[in-house]
DNA sequence: TATGAATGAGCGTTCATTCAT
DNA sequence: GATGAATGAACGCTCATTCAT
């Protein structure tokens, strides 16, 4: 009994995938807005009301799609924001870990950007997301390694940056592209808070292989 | 004969106001999915059918309103950019000019970024955007006020960091708040990129009082 | 002006007619249940959306039709409810008044029973009719005709006949056997509730000849 | 062998049971409309396919209920018509017996009105009454207790009487409420088709304490 | 038999667009 | 050019019914 239980959230799991396939693949043919549930239960091989023994509704696809999408971001980077390290450190391994999700799920970069514009999704992954980086750089005033300043005004800008980096990526531009748009903008904004003469500045190279791990 | 011609394009350019101010009040009223061209209509005080006789279809009547909120924010930058300045001058004089239209036209912020996330509008306004700031940056590397860098690079954080200026200010920020944000930002960018004993960190207060104009 | 509204409001009218009509046929060929908008609109030769020019939505198309199918039995009981009469004589004369329309709009009768089993709409038109029989009643006890009882009570009982006699007519008897009915009705009624001596058991007739007018 | 197909009618018939309680919750919440198939079959604690061994579609579940819910009257009624009695004695218990049962099942009353409302059901149940009650008054004539008239039209009446007492009941009204109404109903009744000096109009009181038993 | 996920036709409703006036 | 009623494809969603397990 308790087996047939854990079949069938294993199924469900599954189905919610396929689902997921579904909607990626159609958002990045038709964009976000070209997403109808009759044309999702097409492309997922499944009959309309198929998709509402998974979902409640179209929102909870999208919802549920969004999540998907970003929580892997959001867990990468939360991890890192709570774990003991230097804050430029910290900044550091954030870019790090974005460039590496990014890389590994190429395809899907698009539909993070995309879904972005579409409803009110990023009004709860925004603020969660901002909240992060913000903490970072509170530490890193409180530390003395960045000069005084308003962390949640370094937390838009580098909230704005990590968009400007998916809309390149999604530009078509190589990974190679990328990493040094990432290297050019911890950087320029490592030397842009760090107090002189401090910690700050000694590395500026993104990439898979930095020390900082 | 002439006349007559001059009167129509007249004419033609008041009902395309017109219309655009309706879709302003309509899209701050219920959003940019919310606007259906009945809505429009009535709100224009017209027919439906007249929209379409100034408008191709809806999307053309998107397409004009999104040009006509962010033309203003272009023009100026444009202007700032082809100017003969020194480059930190002119990234200066950027955000006091984006940030005195942000206040002069306060209620249609949200507008713009509401038909950000709407379409693919953006598609054609955000690359000329970013080519601007890049110019920006370009010039000032080869002055050697700015370390050697990809500009496009940093006109990216830029582009980015307005978006984020404009989620401030959407979000209910007050306009000091708002300006606060812009002084951060500039400050940290210049830090960032000056070549060390430059002339980037003298002033980094942006406002209308500034004696950057 | 004035002309053209005027114009306007009988062609909405006249819309409303037709749409009325389909809803009629559509009902008496497949049941109150089996209406729908595509079929209404069809059936009624205009496409789906004009519908919704003339009517919110189907609730309001229900209301409407059964709004215009009842509401000549209403007037007519109710000025006879209001006029200046014996309260027996208001009695055959509603049963005479009901008999009229019955007969006039044979064809529609079908659907005033058919409504009356769908949704809510009986909750507002029933509680009118049973008021006014009531009120009926209530005047026979205080003119002394009626011997004392509940009027709501005899009200009831003439509303559960006049259904009967809808079932009746709807079930195929001629307007002959409809109208034996009817006599039958009131001549026990009036025997069973009047003053014993009283006027109420002269005619027992209910016809067009009646002397009630 | 034989003692298995017992056993399986039993299983059969239990599970109609549990099915029938099921409609009845649901369609006393939800209205009768509001009944599905999924829903009775969660209610009923079995799977959506199971309902289908048991009823051949949902009208057959329904069929199945409204006759469940109809039968206990039918059968008090058959049995008084076809008892021994003079006719008047009949009417009095019949108004009895059906108050007996409003009052024993009252929140059941509900739905057999909701029901009444809905599809095809009230055309088999509803001349099988009218029969019965026609039975009545027919011997009434014969007996000469009652004066000669068309008996189908008496037991019109009647029967548009019990649906009044049903919708009464419905309305919210006191057990009190609704045996006055009875109360009135017979009396008025009685002495609307009684001979004149017969033994018709003695007593009017309906209530489990008649002497009518 | 029992299950319950899958089915898909059908529903009420919306709205960009057209066109006769 | 202006009108606004008419259009009808498309949408999100429901639910009676089926069928592989």
């Amino acid at each position: 009994m308790r087996l047939t239980k854990a079949r069938k959230a294993c199924v469900t799991a599954m189905m919610k995938d396929t689902i997921c396939e579904a909607v990626s693949s159609l958002v990045e043919q038709h964009g976000a807005s070209g997403l109808t549930m009759d044309g999702l239960a097409r492309k997922a091989g499944m009959a309309t009301g198929t998709l509402y023994n998974y979902f409640r509704d179209k929102e909870d696809v999208l919802h549920f799609f969004h999540l998907r999408l970003v929580e892997p971001y959001h867990r990468a980077i939360e991890s890192i924001t709570t774990a003991v390290l230097p804050a430029p450190q910290k900044l550091r391994q954030v870019f790090h870990a974005v460039l590496e999700q990014a890389v590994k799920y190429r395809e899907i970069r698009k539909l993070v950007v995309e879904m972005d514009y579409y409803s009110e999704l990023r009004k709860t992954s925004g603020p969660r997301l901002l909240q992060m980086l913000t903490t970072i750089f509170e530490q890193g005033v409180r530390e003395g390694s960045f000069r005084p300043h308003d962390p949640s005004h370094t937390g838009r800008i580098v909230r704005g940056a990590l968009r400007e980096l998916f809309d390149l990526q999604l530009s078509g531009a190589s990974d190679k592209e990328v990493n040094r748009f990432a290297g050019t903008l911890i950087k320029t904004l490592l030397a842009g808070i760090s107090v002189r003469g401090g910690s700050g500045v000694k590395s500026n190279k993104v990439s898979k292989k930095s020390s900082s791990r």
